[in-house]
DNA sequence: TTGTGTTTTACGACCTCC
DNA sequence: GGAGGTCGTAAAACACAA
């Protein structure tokens, strides 16, 4: 939430144009404006990650999901629908993700598959991270800005644009304007679409937490001594107060040093 | 082919924080 | 006041059974 505000607040963030009306936004000084939204747009260039990211790439999570495991393991993969002039690669420090217990390295920290890594046009739904094995018909679909208002209610994201930005919600819940701005321009979308995503994305997580957390019997309430992200009080220090039951839930997902008062 | 249920984008309302 | 958060919802996209 703010965080991400704190964390990028001494660069200069978002000097620049005004981003076009026609995504609803104000007049709010935003950065360099990423590509167009636009079908016609011809690709985007690769920023490189910049030998920034801050404090906050430097926390990793744990333990990674089995799905997300299994979704990056390394295996045949079917070109994407629009691969990216050059893999969006994780912020320098993933490398520095502990590999997790087992077998394999980091997962974070494998590469990108390059141009072509998630879809599976033939492979059936239903399975963890199925788009990633769904053939995305939308013609390069991420960015054709279009809205309720306009001839077409959405667009469907491409499987890179998916999964980079699964990679980045599996690195970090909430993103910093930073790398919103960095996903927004390797991804040919716009930071509102990236922004929205991750919210929409959180939604979805904890939609499927509850639905673990009502399948499973009432556990006992942890001991105090036990709770290891953040004391009582305004949950992790002014985020949002499902932030906290999003950490309450059985996410392995560790608390960001930031994101601790 | 069609009907139905689920998932995925996108938005508005409202809230908190600076 | 502006930014981004959640929550609820609309509607397209999609999968699948009948």
């Amino acid at each position: 939430m703010y965080v991400g505000y704190v964390l990028d607040k001494e660069s200069p963030v978002y000097p620049g144009p005004a981003r076009p009306a026609s995504l609803g936004l104000g007049p709010q000084a935003y950065g360099p404006p990423p590509p167009p939204q636009y079908p016609d747009f011809t690709g985007y260039s690769h920023v490189e990650p910049g030998p920034v990211p801050p404090a906050a790439w430097s926390t990793p999570f744990s333990a990674p999901k089995d799905e997300w495991a299994a979704a990056y393991s390394p295996g045949p993969a079917a070109p994407t629908a629009s691969p990216a002039p050059l893999a969006f690669g994780p912020p320098p420090d993933f490398s520095a993700v502990p590999a997790p217990p087992g077998p394999g390295p980091g997962l974070l920290a494998q590469p990108l598959a390059g141009p072509g890594a998630p879809s599976s046009p033939g492979a059936q739904r239903r399975t963890p991270y199925e788009w990633m094995r769904r053939s995305v018909a939308a013609g390069g679909g991420g960015g054709s800005g279009k809205t309720r208002t306009k001839d077409k209610y959405r667009v469907v994201y491409t499987d890179h644009q998916r999964l980079e930005l699964e990679k980045e919600f599996h690195y970090s819940r909430y993103i910093t304007i930073r790398r919103k701005s960095e996903l927004a321009a390797n991804l040919g979308l716009t930071e509102r679409q990236v922004k929205i995503w991750f919210q929409n994305r959180r939604a979805k997580e904890r939609k499927v937490n509850k639905k673990k957390q009502q399948q499973q019997p009432p556990q006992p309430p942890p001991a105090a001594h036990e709770v290891t992200t953040a004391p009582a009080g305004p949950p992790l220090g002014g985020l949002c107060p499902s932030s906290a039951s999003l950490l309450a839930t059985s996410s392995p997902m560790p608390v960001k040093e930031e994101y601790l008062p």
